[in-house]
DNA sequence: TTTCGTTATGTTTGTATATATATAACGATT
DNA sequence: AATCGTTATATATATACAAACATAACGAAA
């Protein structure tokens, strides 16, 4: 019954999406599984999105996200960095706090 | 060059949205215009989706945000009442606030 | 040198959303 | 009762986006 205040946060570079809630979640999955291929299946999008992100994020990015390997033992894979490990967890924090302070100016609508 | 830190909000109402950026920008509209149409001119929006937003924000809302009339002098028209009024100064406060603190929480990527 | 699963890419198909168009209903004013 | 510009609504068209499909390139290992 009582209103609800909801937000989505992105980081920009140049004027191109560095991260969002679905790249984190697209980082994360990568990080779990060591491939690109099955961290956008286990996450329900098609493979060619799941590239067109990872290459959007590591172009916009100032050091590399991850490190991409194609051929060889298991035909290739993908792997975070340690800066693409430190972005997930700045931004799971941020995205935190801004919940949390939106939560106490809920309440200027609220008592309208 | 350096990052940059970017947020929607928007206020739900049992899983229906009452405001975000869009909506907010309608009502201001209406506000100044008198009329949904002239509004809907105003922001280069189809008077068809004005005319279904504004729907959804009355439905959504505890109380009436705005009032139309049909017909009669000068065909009708749609003017905020106090609560519209409060609701779209309240979102611009909160969402205000909400980038001031994202500024504060962007050092978090700055420093990676 | 053949195999394998992956990255990398283009092309086609499908779907959801926005736009355009059309029309009815309305009621104060003339 | 005729007019007017608006709200209210339906339907068809267009556009943007996502998904599906297909295929080439890669390189370690057998």
């Amino acid at each position: 019954m009582d209103y609800k205040i909801k937000s989505r946060i992105w980081i920009e570079s140049e004027n191109n999406v560095l991260l969002g809630e679905g790249r984190v979640q697209l980082l994360k999955a990568i990080n779990e599984t060591g491939s690109l291929s099955k961290a956008a299946k286990s996450i329900n999008i098609s493979y060619k999105k799941a590239w067109g992100l990872l290459d959007s994020i590591n172009k916009s990015a100032k050091k590399p996200v991850t490190i991409n390997s194609v051929g060889g033992k298991g035909g290739g894979g993908a792997e975070l960095t340690d800066y693409g490990k430190a972005l997930i967890l700045a931004f799971d924090d941020i995205n935190k706090n801004c919940w949390e302070f939106l939560d106490t100016q809920l309440e200027k609508i609220e008592s309208l």
